[in-house]
DNA sequence: CTATATATGTAATTAATTTACATTGCGCAA
DNA sequence: TTGCGCAATGTAAATTAATTACATATATAG
């Protein structure tokens, strides 16, 4: 966050700060561990310059921007809003792709609603019926949300067929949860389905873009807005982010099953294990 | 890292020691962006205690032990080895799951093995076929790898289907490519298939713990050997390992195939363009 | 070309950290 | 029990780091 802050800033800052943006730049792991002198002495320039530096990109003071220099690196962004480029060894775009998504996910932990988990844990435990749609990438999002939910004792279902998903909208009735995911939040298909859902008096549960058609339609919205480049890739980062959004759900449906739901993993979990080789 | 030590020293530290590890570890935030003099007040201790402290635990210095401090909180491990209690908020089971997920994707970053990825990308690149399997939950990772490979032109499939597994591993020769993901590598079925691929004469890469016996039978292993709790939560974090090493190779995939890719993803994604509602 | 604002540096001040040394308290043998 | 020795902790001084206030230089608009 704060690197690529002074990255992008660089070109607008003054003669000294250049200096400055460039020392941090380039080795920014040694800028966390130096003090305000030496830095000072690296980029030739005087020290309140530094701190002056400092304070322009948001920090407190020099100490203060050194913490969060460190948080920047450690949270592994440090390859961050660096896309992935032709001469690029495994290493390299391997810990890219890696960083990345340790960014969104970390940025998505830091603005997680309450509010909004409470209310989603609440609509899935007292659902009569629970049907996770999905289409292309997230259909498999929706795959794996029915087996982690199948596994609570929940009444749940996961369409990809379009057909499907339509008659099972139009037959919906109070007490069924749909619930849709989907990256942009704009294929038709899903639209059509979660007015349908709606109409039928189901409530419609979202994870998809927050200004989306989908998301206006549905009474519930799990916001997944993360930037990302998907001209050549598909949605990476926020397929990932949609399954962990999905883990902590499913942790809220146990702790609000409590003990009921333990007879049930018991049963699951036996019949799996005549499947392993050495039955454990 | 460094609170996980601190937490585990904690016994056996002394009076004054364990004042100062109690304070740290209530509000390990706030410790980073206190001074030695605020701390020692909190502890009730005296200053160069706090430093003498710092020391024990590997740290060069007070400022060092704030660095330290702030780099294990800001890559995810804040919550880590805290497992969900009854009584968790959505907030404070939110944060944990997402922590833990951070922190097995950052262990897993630093170690990739850059060699394995050469190679397991040159055999994608020149299989003549691509099988992805899985079953349960890693049905839909193999799922996942479908869609994305196909999206680079790959001659990919996937089956969640045990008979189909085995029809296609039996059929198989030399040019195919079965990609296996499983997160116990034990899985009866799976082995099989396996071991019916590798007769054939195909390639068998497995997505898996590494000391299982599906890993034993391949010939190229993707290790995800991430330490999780199953018995309540079906594989959670491991599974986010593996799409992340899929997003890696599918990337890999992409710059061996070069300009290649282009033409196909153009193709790809104007087909999808109709299905969105305002032609994105 | 001057007035003004902005950027940078110098030196002094203040705060933080570390070091050196003194004190306390505790276990243990005589 | 008493006093020796050692580890733990504290005190105060010295060192180092960071910040502030102010002076000077440099650029910019009129």
């Amino acid at each position: 966050m704060l690197l690529a802050n002074i990255a992008s800033a660089q070109a607008g800052l003054s003669r000294a700060d250049k200096r400055i943006a460039a020392v941090v730049l380039d080795n920014p792991e040694a800028a966390t561990s130096s003090s305000i002198a030496v830095l000072a002495r690296q980029a030739e320039v005087s020290e309140p310059t530094v701190n002056r530096f400092c304070k322009k990109f948001g920090a407190g003071g020099f100490p203060d921007f050194k913490l969060k220099l460190a948080q920047c690196l450690a949270s592994g962004r440090s390859f961050l809003s660096q896309g992935i480029e032709v001469g690029d060894s495994p290493a390299i775009y391997g810990r890219k792709i890696f960083d990345s998504t340790l960014n969104a996910l970390s940025v998505v932990r830091d603005q997680l609603d309450e509010h909004l988990i409470e209310i989603v844990v609440e609509q899935l435990v007292a659902a009569r019926r629970i049907h996770f749609f999905g289409l292309g990438a997230s259909a498999s999002v929706a795959k794996d949300a029915e087996h982690k939910f199948f596994r609570f004792d929940l009444p749940v279902s996961f369409h990809e067929d379009v057909l499907m998903q339509r008659m099972l909208a139009a037959a919906g009735s109070a007490g069924d949860v749909f619930f849709i995911v989907s990256y942009t939040g704009r294929t038709r298909e899903l639209l059509e389905t979660a007015e349908l859902a709606a109409a039928s008096g189901a409530c419609v549960i979202a994870m998809t873009a927050p200004d989306s058609p989908l998301a206006a339609q549905a009474q519930l919205v799990i916001p997944v807005n993360v930037d990302e480049d998907t001209d050549i890739y598909t949605p990476m980062t926020s397929r990932l982010v949609q399954l962990t959004m999905l883990d902590v759900l499913a942790a809220g449906v146990s702790l609000a099953k409590g003990a009921e739901v333990q007879s049930h993993l018991q049963k699951v979990k036996d019949s799996l294990k005549s499947t392993r080789i050495d039955n454990r």
